[in-house]
DNA sequence: GCGACAG
DNA sequence: ATCTTGTCGC
C-alpha cells in the first residue's frame, strides 16, 4: 500500500543537483505496474459500467497555458484540469501561480508543478486517473511530471508527450498504422540498466494517404499503471483525435481560460 | 568539445 | 509552450 507523498512536492528554490536527486526518490517510490481498482474499459464506454454496478472512473487531463505581463514575459503558468466520467466532462477547474524558473530538459516538474498541484486541489471530485501532457517513466531519471505529480498524489497516472525525450524505440515509427505501438527502451541517456522497457510510441490515429503520415505520441507510466495499460488507456481515449480526450480538452481548456483572462 | 533536449 | 491565415487534402 503506497500513499500520498507531500514530502516530494516540487521545489523550485532547490538547486539542479538537489531537483535531480529529489527525482530518484521519486523514481524509487514509483510504481510502474497496474496498482488500482477500476476496470480500464469503463473508463470511457458508459454502457460498460452499467453491468459492474459503482460509478464509472474519473478520468482527468492536464495541461498548462502561460500568461505574459505587461513587459511581455511569460511570468505566470495556468494549469488547466478537466475531469471526466464515462466519456462527460464533470468538472473543470484551473489554478494560475507563478512562474519560478525556465524550462530546462529534464525538471519540467519543477516549472510546471506547482500550479497542476493548485488546480488539483480545487478538484471536487476524486481522480481514479490523471493523464498529463508530458512524459512519465520516460525520462532521464524515470521521473518526469506524470511520475513527480502521481506519486506526490499517490494516484495513477500516465504521461503523453507528443515527442521523444529519452530512450530508444525498439522499431521503425515513421508511419505506423493507427493502433499499433512500438516499444521504447532505456539507452545510456537513461538512469537505467539498458534495455529497460520504459513505455510505448502509440499511433493513435493515421492519415489515409501515402505521402503525409502523423507522428506518434510517447505513452509512458506515471504511477501504479504499467507500460501496456498506459498504452492500451491512450488508445482508448482517443476516441476522435490524436490526443486522449482527457488532454485534448484540458489543452483547449487551458487556452481558453488564458483567453479570458487577457480580457 | 559536440550533440540531445517533454513543455 | 508561444507567435498565427490561409491552405492542402480527404
Amino acid at each position: 500500500m503506497s500513499s500520498p507523498r507531500p514530502d516530494l512536492a516540487p521545489d523550485a528554490a532547490l538547486s539542479r543537483e538537489e531537483m535531480e536527486a529529489l527525482q530518484r526518490e521519486i523514481a524509487d517510490a514509483a510504481v510502474f505496474a497496474d496498482d488500482f481498482s477500476f476496470d480500464p474499459a469503463t473508463l470511457s464506454n458508459p454502457l460498460a459500467t452499467t453491468s459492474s454496478g459503482g460509478d464509472p472512473p474519473v478520468v482527468v487531463g492536464v495541461d498548462q497555458s502561460f500568461l505574459t505581463n505587461e513587459a511581455g514575459d511569460q511570468d505566470r503558468a495556468l494549469s488547466a484540469v478537466v475531469a471526466l466520467q464515462g466519456g462527460e466532462v464533470v468538472e473543470r477547474v484551473h489554478a494560475v501561480t507563478p512562474l519560478e524558473i525556465p524550462y530546462i530538459p529534464g525538471l519540467l516538474s519543477f516549472r510546471e508543478g506547482r500550479p497542476i498541484l493548485a488546480a488539483l486541489d480545487e478538484l471536487s471530485v476524486e481522480p481514479d486517473l490523471i493523464l498529463f501532457d508530458g512524459s512519465g517513466r520516460i525520462h532521464f531519471r524515470q521521473a518526469g511530471i506524470a511520475t513527480h505529480m502521481g506519486v506526490v498524489r499517490d494516484v495513477p497516472s500516465i504521461g503523453v508527450a507528443k515527442s521523444l525525450l529519452c530512450g530508444t524505440p525498439r522499431g521503425n515509427t515513421e508511419n505506423l498504422p493507427a493502433g499499433s505501438t512500438v516499444a521504447v527502451e532505456s539507452n545510456s541517456r537513461v538512469d537505467a540498466p539498458d534495455g529497460t522497457l520504459l513505455g510505448y510510441a502509440v499511433q493513435t490515429r493515421q492519415y489515409d494517404s501515402p505521402d503525409r503520415y502523423i507522428n506518434p505520441l510517447y505513452v509512458s507510466p506515471g504511477h501504479r499503471v504499467g507500460p501496456e495499460t498506459a498504452a492500451d488507456v491512450a488508445l482508448e481515449l482517443a476516441s476522435s483525435y490524436k490526443l486522449p480526450d482527457p488532454v485534448r480538452l484540458a489543452d483547449t481548456y487551458a487556452d481558453e481560460a488564458k483567453r479570458s483572462l487577457d480580457e
